[in-house]
DNA sequence: GTTTGTGAATACGTGGGCGTATCTGAGAGC
DNA sequence: GCTCTCAGATACGCCCACGTATTCACAAAC
């Protein structure tokens, strides 16, 4: 292993904490969780944390402010490229796709603690609201491509099918999780698939 | 006020307890909630919510079956006796508007609440998920007797589309709540109808 | 090699919340 | 009207977790 700076393994273990408490927040909630956990979950003690966050809020928002930036990232790069309709799908199942099952949902729990701590502290609340329109705005983009190499009007328009699709996501998500036999596999893209279709149909019809 | 008996006053103080823990349950959460807050709330000592429920969990799950028979009650009324579209709809706006936006809002967060806490603790969890799905098999009843009076058959099995609006319905509140100006104002009815139509315009194509 | 500054560990004080055990006062039965 | 019983209040002990103050160790600078 090779030596390293002062700045270096601060920053290595300010990432190990980040990552700790994620895991934690997850499994125990805001409140749930304990810096004492989470400090020996990520292999310090809890000065340790201490010495690089102000508190345990401070810390739960660095574990958001990381997510989004990699998940934003995912997105916009993603759906972005994403011309023809095969490719849009295919985007879509790779995104679906990317992280094990596991993974999505334990970023899906974490994604409803910061969402009701968002809800609880007015200050924050506006920021998640920031990084979620944004993340919208993305798939409105690749939606309005969708339509337009299809030779579509858009039935309705481009952003609100973007929230509907959003929508869908993350309650098919909701369902999913909390009872796995409920939703078939691959049910969401299936879901998408058939609102295209739909919407197609739709716009071709009087 | 009319002088209770010693049973019509424990029953009196249960659900006044109960209440009190929503309320207080939605603004903190679960292990944020104190039952000193709540009893205060409550108008009562934490030795009476000791002497009607065993500990936290409890009167947490107490809370859980409160909103549950009601909620249930409500979808099945409403939505089993439409026959027509335009009843359907009717019913769909009055489910969304019975409550004002507010206690909604209140209702969802506390719902989340309720999953998260399914999600982490295995024997609950198929409780939720049991209740969560005889609402969508009611929604989907109310579908398929809406197809029909259309007099066409539903483009993918009813209880799918079930699933797609009830996460729909889930995801579009998720965003208001965070964002009232992101979602423009019912428009869950409207995606829904989109929704209908679509499925009918592609039902109708070759 | 000595000194200095900082990242991380340890030690400590304190508050808050849970659960229990005991007490009190008002309905219920005679 | 007297006693008994139980809903609800009060009091207690305990533990856990937060945040702070202090110490330790090792890179960085000279």
């Amino acid at each position: 292993m090779a030596r390293l700076t002062r700045e270096e393994s601060r920053v290595r273990t300010r990432e190990r904490v980040i990552a700790a408490a994620a895991e934690v927040f997850v499994q125990k909630g805001f409140h749930g969780a304990s810096l004492e956990e989470i400090a020996e979950a990520a292999g310090y003690s809890r000065g340790a944390v201490y010495s690089n966050f102000d508190d345990k809020t401070e810390l739960f928002l660095a574990v958001r402010d990381e997510r989004m930036l990699r998940r934003r990232r995912q997105i916009g790069d993603l759906l972005g490229a994403a011309a023809t309709p095969a490719d849009f799908f295919a985007a879509l199942r790779t995104l679906n796709q990317l992280e094990p099952r596991e993974n999505v949902q334990k970023w899906y729990m974490l994604h409803l603690e910061l969402w009701l701590y968002a809800m609880r502290n007015p200050d924050v609340r506006p920021l998640l609201a920031e990084r979620e329109s944004a993340n919208r705005a993305a798939l409105a983009k690749a939606i309005e491509a969708l339509y337009a190499s299809l030779g579509v009007k858009p039935p309705v328009p481009a952003n609100e099918l973007a929230i509907i699709a959003d929508a869908l996501d993350r309650g098919l998500l909701h369902q999913e999780f909390l009872d796995p036999a409920a939703v078939p596999p691959d049910f969401i893209i299936q879901a998408l698939q058939f609102l295209i279709d739909a919407g197609v149909a739709l716009a071709k019809a009087p």
